[in-house]
DNA sequence: TTGTAGGCGTTATCAC
DNA sequence: GTGATAACGCCTACAA
């Protein structure tokens, strides 16, 4: 890529001159103009905005940071974030990372290039992030909280959606429901554990959860409790359970219904028949874009709406 | 994020002193340098990539582009790229794009940021690549071809990949076997078709092939002509083959043998039972970076590795 | 209408 | 031992 200094040598001109031409600024002659547009072009010209970025002191950079493994929704959750970000003139920098060490190397390496801001779905909850980082660079998280001054946490009521799973299973007779979730401690993946606790206990059912290492497990549960549904953390756990329900011999939803969350596309489109409830990836890529901004953060529909398939069966 | 300036300001000393100090350089003395980089932690210094870039003309971050739909495929690939290029001190960026035009917009951006190369998933083949980018940035592609100068395409052979898919189910005592696969025209989704077709051939066998837009036609299909395997272009279509055909009552591999193609780890952590031909995502990853360092591509074993799973059977 | 100067943050090289 | 200076590419402001 050919610099402006290195184009204003070659037109014989100086670089203000091709300021002037490149800016279409008035003060300069129509002839000089064409002569350096042209060059501009045939050499593919394209200022470097690191440059501008350092000259301004302003970025319009945002780094993303997701976990390496089991990535999907959080793919299509940033592939949504980045639409949103193009609509404000800023570009995103996805990172994948594998632990919390490189979390951390990669938050210090957007702050050192003066990233505007950075969005990150955190290994863990209440990562500390350093004082000296959060003063000038923006951090939103996502799924799990942070610990640092500025940083800002997005996300739906997930206590709710555990209750709502509940109530909607709840609603179609089941009143022997299994959660099925991670064992990871992340503010998601407990809020939806404690919602699903909380509306079990109000209606007077048992709570029963069965944490991913236990997948195993899960035909012995599902066969000695007579489960008759499974709430599922994510749509991949849902996948996951069906799979292992149907290879021996379960029928999904005659034998068990099976309720997902995310409604995550990738997955959808493998599984279009999945019941879930879908995560309001707009409104999520829509708050963190907006708190990025110094907007304050809309209010987001209490609840999931609930996408209808063929895994959950009415009793 | 404190400057060097700024540290040298608050510490009472000049730029060059703080240079010292922070790049452990003798001539300094040792109060000196104590206090500079105690100020130094304190502030959570960090030099500026970007600047150093800038000042030496050479850039150590490599940008990444995959498609934006249907993407678990490439971030797990991108994910043991990420981990290649970190050994040798590169950072990826990574970014999906929706279409053509962002796919060279981002090209373009990347460009003049002076990134020292970009490995890209095309969203088709040949999409021609402008002589003033390819001369000064190495451009890797991956799955499908560019059309420029100093453009490498970085590949395994897929041909054989078909072949092998048909020799293994050859092998397993199928004779009627479906091709399933993509309608997008991409190399290695048309190799693998196109190594299908001549092992069918050779084998005396009658080809078959149906593209993505026809999975509901799968059923009429596998009924009608008496399939007894599939051949997936990938492991993702295996698996919503897997489930159209069980939603329907045929049993896999009972009734219908399915093969995938990939092993990626995020399916297969879904569907560990899945047989398939593994992708040599390491070796398609080294490459890559072996290119872009200048140094010359290893050579790939001519054909996938199958990982044993249980969709396809012996008949 | 065009050329020149200064500054962003870092580093290597010069002089004191 | 330490400070000053130049350079990278771009842009704004001022001088010619």
């Amino acid at each position: 890529m050919i610099s402006s200094l290195k184009l204003a040598r070659l037109c014989g001109v100086s670089q203000g001159t091709v300021d002037r031409a490149l800016h279409g600024r008035p003060e300069i002659g129509a002839a000089t103009r064409k002569r350096i547009l042209d060059a501009a072009r045939r050499y593919g010209y394209r200022p470097n905005p690191q440059v501008r970025e350092l000259l301004s002191g302003k970025s319009r950079l945002v780094g993303g940071i997701v976990p390496a493994v089991n990535s999907i929704f959080f793919v299509d959750l940033f592939n949504e974030i980045k639409n949103e970000l193009g609509k404000h003139g800023y570009r995103l920098f996805l990172t994948p990372v594998s632990d919390e060490a490189e979390f951390l190397e990669c938050l210090e390496e957007f702050a050192a290039r003066r990233f505007a801001a950075v969005i990150v779905v955190p290994p863990r909850d209440n990562i500390p992030i350093p004082e000296s980082f959060s003063r000038e660079t923006a951090v939103v998280s996502l799924l799990s909280p942070c610990h640092g001054n500025k940083t800002h946490f997005i996300r739906c009521d997930e206590v709710k959606t555990g209750r709502h799973a509940v109530d909607f299973l709840f609603a179609q007779g089941h009143r022997r429901i299994l959660h099925l979730t991670y064992s990871r401690r992340a503010h998601g993946i407990l809020a939806r554990e404690k919602g699903y606790r909380m509306r079990m206990s109000e209606l007077g059912l048992k709570s029963a959860v069965l944490t991913d290492p236990g997948v195993a497990l899960l035909l012995t549960n599902v066969r000695r409790k007579k489960f008759t549904a499974i709430f599922a953390h994510n749509d991949w756990l849902a996948i996951a359970a069906i799979r292992t329900l149907e290879q021996n011999g379960l029928r999904v939803p005659t034998d068990i219904s099976v309720l997902g969350v995310d409604a995550s596309p990738t997955l959808m489109a493998l599984y279009p028949n999945l019941t879930t409830l879908k995560y309001p990836f707009a409104q999520i890529a829509g708050n963190s874009v907006r708190v990025l901004l110094g907007k304050r953060a809309h209010k987001i529909a209490p609840t999931f709406k609930l996408k209808r398939g063929g895994t959950v069966c009415h009793l």
